[in-house]
DNA sequence: AAATTCTCCTGAAGGC
DNA sequence: TGCCTTCAGGAGAATT
């Protein structure tokens, strides 16, 4: 699934192709995804030229001279650059057509967003309540420390909140608490400042070699012939519920929280 | 305010 | 082989 990484590798990816160009036509086939695809979208984009393609948390913002469109990969989807005229598939739900290139989005969950936010998008209510960025400098253990206080719920919720910091999912929570040593079910209230600062280093280097990673495989952004396949990063205990622990070898549990699926080590994470 | 649960959706995996 | 059930999961919305 797209975690900040991909989604950072995508604006990297398709930013060369579409930069400072206009789109010419906006085709929707399918437009019921998390929110529906407003149907005047055209209106919006016409002959304003693309300045240039952000990212925030997980969402991809592309500022048109006209205003700023959100684009939300959600579980399943992504962006590929075809040539003009490429046939689509299943799942092809929009194409942005630009002067000689088409952007295009698929995903078959459906759980993606795109979104016009018009000007002033820092002010639209998806964004506006968003916590720091995690390669930021303010992202810290300082910073974890304090926003934790008096905060009940396990840690790895507490991470995975959008308000505390954006974009790490689950596979990088489950991964960076147990680099760092922390049981997931601790609450995050009870967490020294010295851990919390181990945790902040451990998301960020975590993150950025991943981004590292995705620069190697750009060019699966841009062609026809398939999805850009995820890069597979080496997953210590994402997924191995069962397993031995490859630190200590003793069996790795699997809990609920949140309804999300959390794998640790019982010895190592504390 | 904080914590928990619900919701959207499809494809993959498991059971019989 | 095939059909049914179960489940995963980002993250905002709704509920407690």
């Amino acid at each position: 699934m797209p975690e900040l990484p991909e989604v950072e590798t995508s604006r990297r990816g398709i930013s060369p192709h579409l930069i400072g160009k206009k789109v010419e036509q906006v085709i929707l086939r399918h437009t019921q995804l998390r929110w529906k695809i407003p149907q005047d979208l055209f209106k919006h984009l016409h002959n304003a030229p693309l300045i240039s393609i952000d990212r925030r948390a997980k969402y991809l913002l592309l500022n048109f001279s006209s205003g700023t469109l959100l684009i939300h990969l959600g579980m399943s989807g992504s962006l590929r650059i075809c040539p003009l005229n490429t046939p689509h598939q299943k799942h092809d739900h929009v194409d942005l057509i630009f002067e000689n290139t088409v952007l295009r989005f698929t995903d078959p969950r459906r759980f993606g967003a795109v979104l016009w936010l018009g000007l002033n998008p820092e002010s639209s209510p998806l964004l506006n309540k968003l916590g720091p960025e995690p390669l930021c400098e303010d992202f810290n253990g300082r910073y974890l420390h304090q926003a934790a206080q008096k905060r009940k719920l396990p840690v790895k919720q507490f991470i995975m909140d959008q308000k505390v910091v954006t974009g790490v999912g689950n596979i990088y929570a489950t991964e960076a608490l147990f680099t760092t040593g922390i049981n997931p079910n601790r609450a995050a209230g009870c967490i020294s400042q010295k851990r919390y600062q181990l945790l902040a280093d451990t998301i960020k280097e975590i993150l950025q070699q991943a981004i590292q990673q995705g620069g190697t495989t750009l060019k699966d952004f841009v062609g026809s012939d398939g999805k850009p396949g995820y890069f597979q990063q080496t997953l210590h205990i994402y997924g191995k519920a069962g397993q031995n622990c490859p630190q200590c070898q003793t069996p790795l549990k699997a809990v609920k929280l949140a309804a999300r699926n959390s794998v640790y080590c019982p010895k190592c994470q504390r």
